[in-house]
DNA sequence: TAGGCCATCTGGTCCT
DNA sequence: AGGACCAGATGGCCTA
């Protein structure tokens, strides 16, 4: 789906500055920084502040009655009004600065995530996991290979224990070792369900909680995920 | 049309 | 001071 394809700068409001830095409906005209973003802000900047001065007088009218220091102190407040433009280029500045950080902050968490995405085992048709579906089937997908190489170790043991006499050494298990043991012949369905951590069956983690009514992953899929996936047991292959 | 998911902006807080 | 991290807010897109 393409909404669910992470975009990098390809929002509607993006735009370029004078340094070549895209940044996202931002005009240099603009003097509150709270002005940045799409609109969407709580703080919208107040129109009339744009055409005041740091007085509180409209920027382009003389002297009036409602204004009686500015004459006087024009010099003065031009410099503090020099000033408060600097110092909120500068604020707007950092903030642009800022939130290009926090962009790039996210790119990279959306790239750790479709990383994840990639060593976890799902079909070709499925739909693109969401980021909550990829950490919760992380979690029981971790848990359930943990939860098989225990159990393998505990059946090589219970043989070797058997064996050990005849057999000086032994080979470490192999992936056609462990993925035999995932086979509906030496596993069921419903002990796959027990593969999900007491924590997912119990806490919001559990596969049917997590994932959403209607999505495809049910705890009797971890076997034929674990078996068909290319990326089942990526560390033996 | 409501709800879910997502990207982005933003201000606050903590750390170096 | 500046960067990293976080959570809240907001709007866009998609789907049931």
């Amino acid at each position: 789906s393409p909404a669910l394809l992470e975009t990098t700068d390809c929002s509607p409001g993006a735009q370029v500055n004078s340094e070549g830095e895209q940044y996202y409906g931002v005009s240099d005209d603009e003097g509150s920084a709270s002005s940045l973003g799409t609109g969407s802000l709580p703080s919208s900047p107040n129109p009339s502040l744009t055409r005041l001065q740091a007085g509180g007088c409209p920027a382009d009218e003389g002297p009036s009655p409602e204004c009686p220091q500015k004459k006087q102190k024009a010099r003065r407040g031009r410099t503090k009004a020099k000033s408060e433009v600097v110092l909120t280029k500068q604020k707007r500045n950092r903030r642009m600065k800022a939130n290009d950080r926090e962009r790039n902050r996210m790119h990279n968490l959306n790239s750790a995530l479709d990383a994840l995405r990639s060593v976890l085992p799902t079909f070709p048709d499925d739909a693109k996991l969401t980021k909550i579906e990829t950490l919760r089937f992380a979690h029981n997908y971790i848990w359930a290979l943990t939860e098989t190489l225990r159990m393998a170790d505990h059946s090589l043991l219970s043989v070797g224990q058997q064996e050990l006499a005849r057999e000086p050494f032994r080979q470490p298990p192999t992936t056609a070792c462990l993925l035999e043991l995932t086979s509906p012949g030496s596993i069921s369905p419903c002990e796959w369900d027990s593969l999900y951590s007491p924590v997912s069956q119990t806490g919001s983690l559990s596969p049917t909680d997590s994932l959403e009514e209607g999505r495809s992953y049910q705890a009797a899929d971890a076997p034929a995920c674990l078996r068909h996936s290319p990326h089942a047991f990526p560390e033996f292959v």
